[in-house]
Parts: C-alpha cells; structure tokens; sequence
DNA sequence: TGACAAGTACGAACACTTTCGTATGATTAC
DNA sequence: GTAATCATACGAAAGTGTTCGTACTTGTCA
C-alpha cells in the first residue's frame, strides 16, 4: 500500500515551503537543483534536502517523475491553491473567519506601495461589480 | 535561571492558538475557566491545558498571577500584536512579501460579505488619505 | 576494468508539540 | 479532624518535523 497521492495534501510545513518557493520559481526541477539554490541561505545538507522531497512526496505535497536517474519533481499544487489554503487554515484560527481583519493586519505589517493600494483597490471593484 | 519573560515570545503553535483566543475573548482568567470553555470543542483534558498553559508561561506567551490559590493567566501580547506577527510571518514565507497578494488571496479563500468590502474600502481611504 | 562521482534509500538521532497519568499540597465540608 | 475536592507540578509517552550519516546503485571516464 503505497500511501503518496493522498487525496488533500496537508498543510505545509516552514522547511516545505522553503522547497515549494524554489519549484514554484523555477518549475519542475532535480534535488540537487533546489539543494543548490537553496544551500546559500539555508545551512542545510544534501540529503537533508533529499528526505524531505521524498517525505513531501508521500505526502502528496510534490509529485515526481522517475524516468531519469535523477528523479525530477513538480509542485503537486500551485502556489495560488496553497497560498489559499494557508490563508483559510489562518483565517479561521487568528481572525475567527473575519478577512477584513486579516487584510487590516496584511497591510499594517507591511507598508503597501501606493501602486499596490491602487491594485488591492482595483481588486475590491472587480468583487463589487460582479455584484451589482 | 528561570527562562519565562523572554524578550521575544515565539509564533504560538495551533493548540496554543486555541487558548489564546480564549483569553483575549474572556480577558485574564484560571485554567479552569479557559479548560471549561475550550473542552466542548476540542476532546482535550484539563492538566493538558494546564500543561500548555504553563508552557505559554516559560515562553513568554502568557503572563500569570500567582496570588490567588488559581493562577491567573493572560494573554502577554494582544490579539493585534499576535495577528501581526504571523501575518508577517507568513507574509515572507509564502507571499514574498507582497501583501496584495496576500490580499487577494483572503478575500478569495473567504468570500467578504458587502459590508466586509466596505470596511476595507474604508480603511483603503484612510490610509491613502494620510498620504496626500 | 576499476576508481570515482552522482544519485537514491534508509535508519536513527534530536527537538518540539501534545497528551495525560500520577504525585502532592491546599482548601472546603461535614 | 478527616475525607473529598480542587489546584499545581512533574514525568513520560506518542506523534511529527528536521537533520544527517551510511549503504547501496548507477553512470562516467581514463
């Protein structure tokens, strides 16, 4: 019984994401690609990177293709789908379910350039005029 | 050497989570009070409430009074304070640090309800009104 | 061929979180 | 005063995440 390709992959963890932003960046890569990119900032091994990638697999989080030696893996979501994941995971713990609030704090903890109010704002006139 | 009263209290874990929201609902109450109102949800017992409680303790998360028989517990930083720090968090871990994006996606994972929409215009025109 | 490089698989150690049983001390009720 | 109740403290087990050493396999090249 081989337990990868669940049917809802779980929540990602800190050292995931890590992996998922290199793939996300450059799409479908080998071990040693994300180990390389990601070994500046973090001070991490090889096989360190290696087990992981191979524990995400399982977990339905990266889905891999083995026709090569090195064994090439893939985001099994997009970043869009995890990035709402995440977002409803913290919604619903921090902000009892309240997105004005979560957008209070989003803008607070970090100043937003005025061409990005100017996009968030244009954002707000998209949801509104499928409304009315 | 007692570790409690850290300079900078750590991201709350889940559970933790969970008894911080009671706290900053109820204000400053007893293990038994926050065990009373969390047991109907989660299946939890009460000394692991009180174990995690004391734990919050040694990590700066929660603040207690040690007067009373019952020791008192609140909250060490506000609900806005926490909120901040984990958006924050998540803000450069998942989102690179663009919050319209993260923007974006909270109004998507939880549809806002109208007057949700408006609020946020709102507070969208103070803080530009501030700029000009 | 034989040595080396590059790859995966595996197991184990360590840390952290969550859970709860048990011990022990203090308060209350009769 | 004694028993029951209610409180904290402590230790340990179970689960998960993170790290890396080691073993093994496959490919390369002189």
């Amino acid at each position: 019984m081989n337990k990868s390709r669940q049917s809802k992959p779980p929540k990602p963890t800190d050292a995931e994401l890590a992996i998922l932003r290199v793939l996300w960046q450059r799409g479908a890569s080998t071990v040693r690609e994300v180990w390389e990119q990601l070994s500046p900032q973090q001070h991490t091994g090889y096989t360190t990177v290696l087990k992981t990638m191979q524990i995400m697999s399982e977990k339905g989080l990266l889905a891999r293709d083995e026709t090569d030696r090195s064994h090439v893996y893939r985001a099994a979501r997009s970043e869009a789908q995890t990035q709402r994941q995440v977002v409803g995971h913290l919604l619903e713990r921090l902000f009892s379910g309240s997105a004005p609030k979560l957008v209070m704090q989003a803008l607070t903890a970090k100043k937003a350039t005025p061409a990005e109010l100017a996009e968030i704002r244009k954002l707000l006139n998209d949801m509104e005029g499928g409304k009315r």
